[in-house]
DNA sequence: TTTGTTATGATACATTATATCTTTTTTTGA
DNA sequence: TCAAAAAAAGATATAATGTATCATAACAAA
């Protein structure tokens, strides 16, 4: 969801209304974390799908989004695709720092539906 | 540079002010043919550096967007490795349509000057 | 020419994010 | 212990990015 649609809905179980700044401050502690992605070419938040399998994120994250439905899947990207994109990019003399990775596609229900009876 | 960077240049030479709505529906057409691809982690667009070396697109970029200067580099991604990414997202049900890859890092120059003298 | 379609102009507005200043809380070290 | 400093949170305003919409203009087809 989008940091704004999270603060309405933090806005419906407070007494008091939350400022926006709240929000970005909190989704940066928790991005900064791996707690949280931002999937920027959407401008949305999602939870770590990882959260809960080891205490650090030690690999880079591929994310499948959904075009038509609100779907998004954190898969573990290969180590060994991660080494060939970074040995491109050493090519051309980029030492890689983070990776955005966002794939757009149909999730597997949709797809199925789409073509379906 | 962004939709606004962008704007204010063409404003510069134009007699008179642009609508931003105009930039947008230009970067649209632009984008849909590929002569021009958004930066979505910086919501920025640049220029396809492959603009000259084939009619079509018929291959995934990834992005290569150095940290402590304006360089962006748009490398060609080996098709082994959209492959085996692919690949990942098929297993997991996901039908691939496009990618947006961005790499953060340093560029040649500004990684070498960094650990120099 | 008239009619329908597509593109552009113009304005307003929605969404996303940050700057900044104040207040509160926490830390720290004399 | 408690004052000073540092860090975090609250509050407000504003910047930056992007879209909706409606009116007008250009263009194509009948």
């Amino acid at each position: 969801m989008s940091a704004y649609e999270l603060l309405d809905r933090c806005n419906e179980s407070l007494p008091k209304p939350m400022p926006a700044m709240s929000i970005y401050r909190i989704l940066d502690f928790l991005e900064n974390n791996s707690f949280v992605h931002k999937l920027t070419s959407q401008n949305k938040y999602i939870a770590c799908e990882h959260i809960e399998c080891c205490d650090q994120h030690f690999f880079r994250s591929q994310f499948l989004i959904c075009s038509e439905c609100p779907i998004v899947r954190e898969i573990k990207l290969e180590p060994a695709t991660y080494e060939s994109m970074e040995q491109t990019a050493a090519t051309a003399g980029f030492s890689l720092e983070g990776t955005q990775l966002e794939f757009m596609g149909a999730c597997a229900s949709c797809s199925s539906s789409e073509s379906g009876p």
